[in-house]
RNA sequence: CGGGGCGUAGCGCAGCCUGGUAGCGCAACUGCUUUGGGAGCAGUAGGUCGCAGGUUCAAAUCCUGCCGCCCCGACCA
């Protein structure tokens, strides 16, 4: 491609509303233009990288003995209605009607539409297994988007669904699925974490995310470096350390009416924080009978939500109590609450219940209990893992401490058994003539965000860093002067024609603009090898090589063309 | 959804407080010069000042409403 014919478009300044260096470079390389908030045009240049991904996903996806196929993206509502989604899924699904009516949804994941195809399609244990996947655009309507294409709308996801006949089955395909996505990062060129996972929204048992490694990653990922454990920490279990020591202290209530938070009682009162409880109170579910309930921390732990909801005892989506709600039923507010003399139920986080001596609200304002403890004082309450890993805590498996790590979710891969195939009924026969619901797994991958994640972990101050499997184009020839000198110029040329029929996909500055405009373009697009070519060189018989990020040498000119089909 | 901020040329911004000819830098276009790290000079083009209403002789500027975009929060006891 010839600069003069294709559409580069880079700039300079930094866009303002650009917090995260992807997004900023994404726009600065003309990449992808905003339409509106959290939809995005891919442009000519953004378009190649995003089909190079696509790509390689394909050929993965393939090589598993997947099927591409391409369903809508807009879907009937009473297909969700079918599976229970319609309301579930709430606000984040986009909702229309057509000219008569009839509700739609634009499709944020295609669960429904494949098992629908599914139940129509699939009728014999005999056509098991069987994977079907596309490479699509989803639309899910955000609660924030932000970071360019990194939490889009819209965006380009790769999803795959596959049925079995039995559970055996759909764990060895969803081994056969991790190696796949394995293979996929591994060819990208990324630095990746594959981690236990929540299921979520989507449902399932069993269930792991791939991770592109970066420090502007939105999610926290907790594992044993050099050893096996990894897992989102919204889902590591916390194992409590130690045992419940005997009480050395005497219960005493102590006015603390300026510490409304540990952080205030931590200050205040000289007490170390390991010795303290916050209480939180959240709506109780509906089976507990109840309509609030207290959640015991410690002070320097974070209540993990994720876990919380899942308690029986509490209800799913987690809901913090309103001060009000919270006077209704206790003398006093948040920033005074404890489990001594408390009118409502509590569950404990496992570490709680080991703690002795220690502080909490005391129920009435603006006091709190100092020396407290369990047994002597108060029952020990229902216990659960309630909080969040923190790094230093051990390993569930015992395989060593957690460190924690900061990661973009690129993958995610789960087995979600029969939610939907009996939700919508669809079934085969098996062997003994058997109508029964298959087993089904669902695997995504966001190709959009892929593009954006690779960015954040490949950067420098001139630009991007490209891995080379997903650089727009794999070499940059820059002759410089080309207008002024012809020797310049043809053997550019050349090299051009030379390098398009070896295969490569060869960009040529054809643009007249003075050397720094073309080094500083080239490096901003991050185009992984740069062939510069100049009088001054070819006084000396030479071309100069220049890797992206990497270092200069010189190229005899007559070796240039196969030096460049090597590198 | 709650809080905050911002909407002026493709991008980055000033002007608004104190109403009176809409400006700067980058980018774009033309010409000349320049040419190994984002050139110089001269010129050109580009704006419903987010939208609507109001106040006023006069509104980018003051008032009201709406819309859009960005940031923070929605784990806080």
């Amino acid at each position: 491609m010839r600069i003069s014919a294709f559409h580069l478009t880079t700039q300079r300044e930094v866009p303002a509303d650009a917090e995260i260096v992807s997004h900023q470079l994404m726009l600065r390389t003309g990449m992808i233009r905003k339409l509106t908030s959290g939809i995005y045009t891919w442009t000519p240049l953004g378009l190649k990288v995003l089909r190079k991904v696509e790509q390689v996903v394909r050929e993965e996806m393939d090589a598993s003995g997947s099927l591409e196929m391409l369903m809508p993206s807009v879907q009937p509502a009473e297909l969700w209605q079918e599976s229970g989604r319609w309301d579930d899924f709430g606000p984040l699904l986009l909702k229309m009607a057509d000219r008569a009516g009839r509700e739609f949804a634009f499709g944020p994941t295609h669960e429904e539409v494949i098992t629908e195809f599914a139940r129509a399609e699939v009728r014999s244990y005999k056509q098991l297994p069987i994977c079907f996947y596309q490479i699509q655009t989803k639309f899910r309507d955000e609660i924030r988007p932000r970071f360019g294409v990194m939490r889009a709308r819209e965006f380009l996801m790769k999803d795959g669904y596959s049925f079995h006949v039995d559970e055996e089955c759909l764990g060895r395909f969803y081994q056969v699925m991790f190696d796949t996505y394995t293979r996929i990062f591994e060819r990208l060129g990324l630095e990746f974490k594959a981690v236990e996972a929540d299921s979520g929204a989507i449902g399932g048992a069993v269930s792991h995310e791939f991770h592109v490694l970066a420090d502007s990653g939105e999610d926290q990922i907790a594992h044993v470096p050099d050893g096996s454990f990894a897992a989102n920490v919204e889902r590591a279990e916390a194992v409590a350390v130690g045992e419940r020591a005997e009480p050395t202290e005497k219960l005493r209530l102590v006015d603390t009416p300026d510490a409304k938070t540990i952080a205030e009682l931590v200050e205040q009162f000289d007490v170390p924080i390991e010795k303290t409880v916050k209480t939180l109170v959240v709506e109780a579910s509906r089976s507990s009978g109840q309509e609030l309930i207290a959640l015991l921390i410690r002070g320097d732990h974070e209540l993990n939500a994720v876990k919380a909801e899942k308690h029986p005892d509490v209800a799913s989506p987690l809901r913090m109590a309103t001060e009000e709600e919270i006077r209704a039923v206790i003398d006093a507010g948040p920033g005074s609450l404890g489990p001594f003399r408390l009118t409502i139920p509590c569950i404990a986080d496992r570490q709680v219940a080991l703690m002795s001596d220690f502080v909490c609200g005391g129920n009435i304002d603006g006091k709190h209990y100092f020396g407290l403890n369990w047994v002597r004082d108060v029952a020990v309450p229902k216990t659960a893992d309630l909080r969040s890993v923190v790094a230093g805590d051990p390993a569930p498996d015992g395989s060593g401490e957690l460190a924690l790590l900061r990661g973009i979710e690129v993958g995610h891969i789960f087995q979600l058994g029969r939610k939907y195939s009996e939700a919508m009924n669809a079934v085969v026969m098996d062997e003994n003539g058997r109508a029964v619901h298959p087993a089904m797994g669902c695997y995504g991958i966001g190709v959009s965000r892929i593009v954006a994640s690779a960015i954040e972990q490949n950067h420098d101050e001139a630009g991007i860093l490209w891995p080379e499997p997903m650089a727009p184009f794999d070499v940059v020839l820059l002759p410089l002067n080309g207008h002024k000198s012809h020797r310049v110029r043809e053997l550019a040329e050349k090299f051009y024609d030379q390098l398009r029929a070896a295969g490569l996909d060869v960009l040529m500055d054809d643009r007249n603009q003075r050397p720094g405009v073309m080094f500083a373009d080239a490096e901003l697009i991050g185009i992984p090898h740069q062939l510069v070519i100049g009088d001054r060189g070819l006084d000396k018989g030479i071309v100069e090589y220049r890797q992206r990020g990497g270092e200069n040498q010189e190229i005899p000119i007559n070796e240039a063309v196969e030096f460049l089909k090597q590198a």
